[in-house]
DNA sequence: TTTCTAGTTGCGACTCGGTCGCATCTGCTG
DNA sequence: CAGCAGATGCGACCGAGTCGCAACTAGAAA
């Protein structure tokens, strides 16, 4: 029998009691909203999503667990070529790193994957001598629905 | 891996004067700046450049001249992975473009050049049928001295 | 050389993303 | 279930960047 939704917690929630991370009520809710996202956050929709749970949150909270998150290297932080606005969005760290394809017209974003980009990290690692921890790939240009 | 100095001073300066872009004393403080820096600045430091020479010039105009020449495309805006602050480092575009390697210890950041970044972003053209005006490849880790 | 004006500047007020100090509260371990 | 380290909410704050407006000026035209 599986357990009911609520109960089941998410990979960021294992990953914080693993390490005896203390989960409040608040960081759950932030951690079901990543989770659960289907396009890249900012942290004002962050904080509007988890205030729909939970309106006593507050924005300082948000922004210390997303501090969190991110020095556990859980998130990635975007800038998207400042498409709307100066923020950065975020996003749960993927199994594999990808390119983020920013539209500058319609605003569209798109992610892509190749094995071109793992070697490209691979050859600054060896050519640099550099311990790559996080790359950021982003593009910005016009997508082939907004060149017609 | 540094990049050379290959840049011909006056070269923002001419482009203004070729499309009759207005050139005030102002603004060729801070082309002068821009022209002549050796390491990525950010608006605050070139503030404070131009200051030396014009203690007068006002923080806007330094913003409104460096969104001039970004819509013109001179000029690339970087993130260098947020090691010092939120704001955005400048430096002028280069003939080739290149990656920033910040080390997340030290600090220091290395510009690194290959034509595999060409290529990647020739695939991303191609496979994804996208236009690619700008591109910001980022990269954070441990540099060879901060791993020692 | 002087005149004229569109474009630029300095200023101050403002927005917005993000941070911090502090009093209060709460997961968690014993 | 008690104790407390660590998390929260709140409000003040900070720094980056923007904007409206009156004053100024580069440079074309006379």
């Amino acid at each position: 029998m599986p357990l009911p939704e609520t109960q089941i917690p998410g990979r960021l929630q294992a990953y914080f009691s693993e390490r005896g991370i203390r989960i409040t009520q608040q960081r759950r809710a932030v951690l079901r909203v990543i989770e659960t996202a289907t396009k890249h956050l900012d942290a004002s929709q962050i904080l509007r999503k988890v205030q729909r749970v939970d309106a006593s949150v507050d924005r300082s909270t948000v922004y210390r667990t997303l501090q969190l998150l991110k020095r556990h290297g859980l998130i990635d932080e975007l800038d998207l070529m400042h498409i709307r606005g100066e923020g950065h969005y975020y996003e749960r760290k993927m199994n594999r790193e990808h390119i983020h394809i920013a539209c500058l017209r319609c605003g569209k974003i798109t992610e892509f994957v190749t094995s071109t980009y793992d070697k490209l990290k691979q050859q600054v690692e060896k050519d640099c001598h550099f311990k790559i921890l996080v790359s950021r790939l982003e593009v910005g240009g016009y997508c082939s629905a907004c060149r017609q």
